[in-house]
DNA sequence: ATTGAATGTAAAATATATTTGACATTATGG
DNA sequence: CCATAATGTCAAATATATTTTACATTCAAT
């Protein structure tokens, strides 16, 4: 998988460091780090409780377009 | 939990069963079932993969819908 | 009234998301 | 330099998403 480039670019944008994005959001910081560097399939609810914290949609985050071009 | 009524509007607006749709995305009957019901926090890929059978995006089908913790 | 497809539900098993604890590396500031 | 925050990584454990099997109900068309 790739890696989540625009959660980082959204979390560099508010500040936060992956430990404290992982506080706001009830997980722990290398599950963070992991969605981050696209090792992982986390579930809908993280991923709205990690848009809403970022003040984006799950569509900004987490929707890719470019799966099997074909 | 609420039910996802746009995810099941979106799967009847393309006339699949909820059989046909979990084959579509390969996963169970029951997971699809659970899923409309909103007894469940499904993964995002197969949020995404849902998504992509109905022709519907994560805003569309996923956000907002359950705002409950873990 | 009966058949069959679609849906709802549940218990036990399996797969996988997430945690815990730890250590290494790369910034970055003092 | 030195210290410390931030990030990357890993193995083992725990929590939970998903499967499997099975049965019940609803509903549309015989």
């Amino acid at each position: 998988m790739a890696k989540n480039l625009k959660l980082k670019s959204a979390r560099a944008a508010m500040d936060l460091s992956q430990k404290d994005l992982a506080e706001a959001v009830g997980v722990t910081r290398q599950t963070v780090n992991a969605i981050e560097l696209g090792d992982y399939n986390p579930t809908i609810k993280l991923c709205t409780a990690i848009c809403k914290t970022l003040g984006k949609t799950l569509n900004d985050l987490f929707w890719e377009d470019d799966i099997n071009a074909n």
